[in-house]
DNA sequence: ACAGAAAGCTAACATGCGTTAATAGACGGT
DNA sequence: ACCGTCTATTAACGCATGTTAGCTTTCTGT
């Protein structure tokens, strides 16, 4: 899918496949990945709606995504927040190691399949691997940018657009992955987890779909989205990849007003 | 103000004073501390609007706010967003050492001091001080805490509790830095900051200002909020300091609803 | 003290979004 | 195939917020 992930194309990994060449891949060796992968100390699934690490808990181990989707959610007054959304190849709570314990809830969205290394092998890696470590800084500060651009994304769009970035997002960061789509992204989402990504309420996200649907940019059903024009998508959405770094750099001035 | 800051109660810095009780005081000795202040290479000041780093370019120094008010800012159709506010103590652009370039502008609110530290320095410390390494990895997964908590108050407050929201949260975090205030919070913001930070346009903010004022919450003049009952206004903008890891367990159950 | 500029404030109207309610469709288990 | 449950959809109404416009107050420089 791009030229980082193709260093993995026919490298056969024991446990999982390619997924570390996802958010680790930048400044790693093979070697380093490989590495990485040895530490992964066991591989579970959970069925949707899982909660794999409840806010306030103490935690010895970190978990990476290989299969599915999990959201980071927030619980108050019996709603729930959506603040972050994770594809495999994620480092979902790496921040948990330095943090101790998170502000936050980790729950499964879908079924999903996930692996863990314990704290202990990363203190470990931490003071060997200064390479793979700066690599585990770097995963958690592209958290940080992907919650600076759904902040903005708040305060900027409207519903149906939100909607719309949320899938660009996906679609950019499955394909720096290794994990593109051509017409079809599949997601277990339902308009209850869009609108609570979203901040809008259920009914307002359905107006959202429909009005994607009315407008021919995209097809939502059941979490799957369906089109065949990606650039109109994004363009709608105001989508701009750099807060991914992907590869290359960043364009100073917007395309879009 | 608390224990941590206690510590640099009677040692004198050459430099400013004890900014450093600020966002690295986790997990450090005061001797870790007195080191990162020798790592400060030169000190600045900048006028209000002042962008102290662009989006895109590449820098070879990351910088300290000393004293003041810094903006993170993305310029997006002529319009502003702020997606990020800091206090003295904090490293604005730590992470633009991992990254190499930021996805978004670091901007003066205001008239600002800021101390710099170059990269090659802070290689030597992730080499030499592995301490002092995770306590810069902590800040930057602090600041991805502070980014959750505005993705949910944009998604769940309305527009006079978010603003409310903005200052019980500069109120807690100039507390944990040894820099709290009793009745007045002084600060350079105009309303159309607020509104930006909000995501608000700035006539609605102005709303919400005089909706605060009204209902008795605070008032707010030019940027300065003043209020005999920080707890009410807390309570109203239903804040949590939680996120901010200050110290003691999260509370696993939220205090209202 | 003065003038210009920046910031704050208010009103009127349009629209996005929340809420409630009720129905239809899709899925999973038996 | 059936049924219950979860999900999607639509309509009606009210509130929060955006927009435009105009005015007032406060700051800043001279």
């Amino acid at each position: 899918m791009n030229g980082t992930t193709e260093l993995l194309g026919t490298a056969s990994f024991p446990l999982t496949g390619n997924f570390l060449a996802g958010r680790l891949r930048h400044n790693l060796s093979l070697d380093d990945l490989q590495y990485i992968e040895g530490l992964v100390e066991s591989v579970e699934e959970h069925d949707d709606g899982a909660r794999l690490l409840s806010r306030g808990i103490k935690t010895d181990r970190s978990t990476i995504l290989i299969e599915g989707y999990i959201f980071r959610t927030i619980e108050s007054g019996n709603k729930r927040f959506i603040t972050g959304v994770h594809v495999p190849g994620d480092f979902v709570d790496l921040h948990g190691f330095a943090l101790k314990r998170l502000d936050h809830n980790i729950d499964a969205a879908g079924k999903v399949k996930v692996g863990s290394v314990s704290h202990e092998t990363l203190r470990t890696v931490m003071r060997d691997r200064p390479g793979v470590a700066r690599a585990m800084w770097f995963a958690t500060l592209l958290d940080a940018a992907i919650h600076r651009k759904w902040i903005q994304t708040l305060e900027q769009l409207d519903a149906p657009r939100r909607i719309a970035h949320l899938y660009a997002e996906l679609h950019t960061r499955l394909e720096l992955v290794g994990r593109g789509v051509t017409r079809a992204l599949r997601t277990p989402f339902t308009q209850f987890d869009m609108a609570d990504m979203c901040g809008v309420s259920a009914i307002h996200a359905n107006r959202a779909v429909g009005k994607l649907r009315e407008l021919g940019i995209a097809e939502i059903r059941r979490g799957d989205l369906y089109t065949n024009d990606w650039a109109a998508l994004k363009r709608y959405a105001q989508f701009d990849p750099d807060y991914l770094y992907g590869d290359g750099p960043l364009k100073v001035k917007e395309d879009w007003d």
